[in-house]
DNA sequence: TTGACATGGTGACGTACGTCACGATCATTA
DNA sequence: TAATGATCGTGACGTACGTCACCATGTCAA
């Protein structure tokens, strides 16, 4: 998705820059599952994720949130006046714009970047959804483990710095699973492993 | 979800009896995958499944529409003139009222009855969704298929016609899979098997 | 320096469930 | 009436992966 600063119409922009800018520390909870949404982020610098909980205290990470971008889940809610139901926090520190609610449902009708705005998250969010769906449903978690590392890539290079604790959560199995897998990878000349550190050393 | 009649304002329900009615045999496809969505179907009779198939053939159902309800996909797709990333197909010979990809638009700015309506599918849609990804992330087979002859229960009655093959599917798992659970169920006096039916006789 | 945590490596074990391979019935059509 | 296809029952088997139980490091604060 592209920046707040080429997507959204001039007085769009006017608007958003009279809003507080709010940061956030590591693992705060922007957004609790069954709550009444007052507010909807807009993310200026950092990583959200939205994860899903089990009882048991098992997790996964539905998407992840990155700059420019918002929490379509809490829009939906907002729009709707009901509660979220996922829960989204703060990977590493961030800054974040508040929206009152009551703008994000007057923006819809007035600036139509904002509508295509929200239109396209939609596409996007849905997307993102359905390919998580497929891949637990079908997908056996090495293939999803290999998937992630080069979503990692992607983003990161070929250095990657995360813990396999981290990863398990993502994909949403156990961390030995991920550990095993990950010196097996590495067994095969594939990635090095260093603490907090994963470096690709041959294409995935 | 409410019926076409309570839902929408007099001028849209008028729009939209002059749009043509069309009646769908059993298993035909509303919406292909990867397609261009050119109009949005609402359903009047029948069912629409919403699925996702996988390479080798295997297949989940995302969710279904009842009489009432759009596609939501469909919606999306139309909205941001981008392709379709699942299939729809009418479970039951069905009927539908198809709605041009344009005055899907038009009728957002214009109705705020169907601007409300679309909101509402991307709530519940939504919600479906991350219960599905709930599910199968972190419930066993046979907890699932608990749940899946609840909500048959729910809309069918004690006496639900369905066949273990379609469970199956609306699961994501094997038709053997479903039989053994099914049998096992049997045993312990919660329900009948015949071909094509299962009773339930104690509360599940 | 010394705990207290966070990270990660690894063996052992159980099991849910996917797959193959049959056969037995019922239903529908030629 | 025979034949073909849908539906269902069931045994056998393999295995991916979740879980427990440790221990070995590295890191950071007190």
């Amino acid at each position: 998705m592209k920046s707040i600063e080429t997507t959204f119409e001039k007085e769009l922009k006017d608007e958003i820059a009279l809003l507080p800018i709010v940061e956030l520390k590591a693992n705060s909870v922007v957004l609790m599952e069954n709550s009444y949404v007052k507010e909807i982020p807009i993310l200026l610098e950092g990583i959200i994720k939205v994860r899903k909980t089990d009882e048991s205290g098992k997790e996964i990470i539905l998407y992840q949130i990155y700059p420019g971008e918002s929490c379509i889940l809490s829009i939906t809610a907002c729009l709707n006046d009901k509660q979220c139901n996922a829960e989204a926090y703060v990977e590493k520190t961030s800054k974040l714009v508040m929206i009152p609610a009551n703008k994000v449902k007057l923006w819809m009708e007035k600036y139509s970047s904002w509508k295509q705005y929200v239109y396209n998250h939609y596409y996007e969010r849905f997307d993102e959804l359905l390919g998580l769906i497929d891949a637990i449903a079908f997908k056996h978690v090495d293939l999803r483990l290999l998937n992630k590392l080069k979503e990692h890539q992607l983003k990161q290079g070929n250095e990657i710095e995360i813990t396999h604790q981290i990863l398990a959560k993502e994909i949403g199995t156990a961390r030995e699973v991920i550990s095993r897998l990950l010196k097996q990878l590495e067994k095969e000349n594939f990635i090095i492993l260093e603490r907090g550190i994963i470096k690709i050393i041959r294409t995935l």
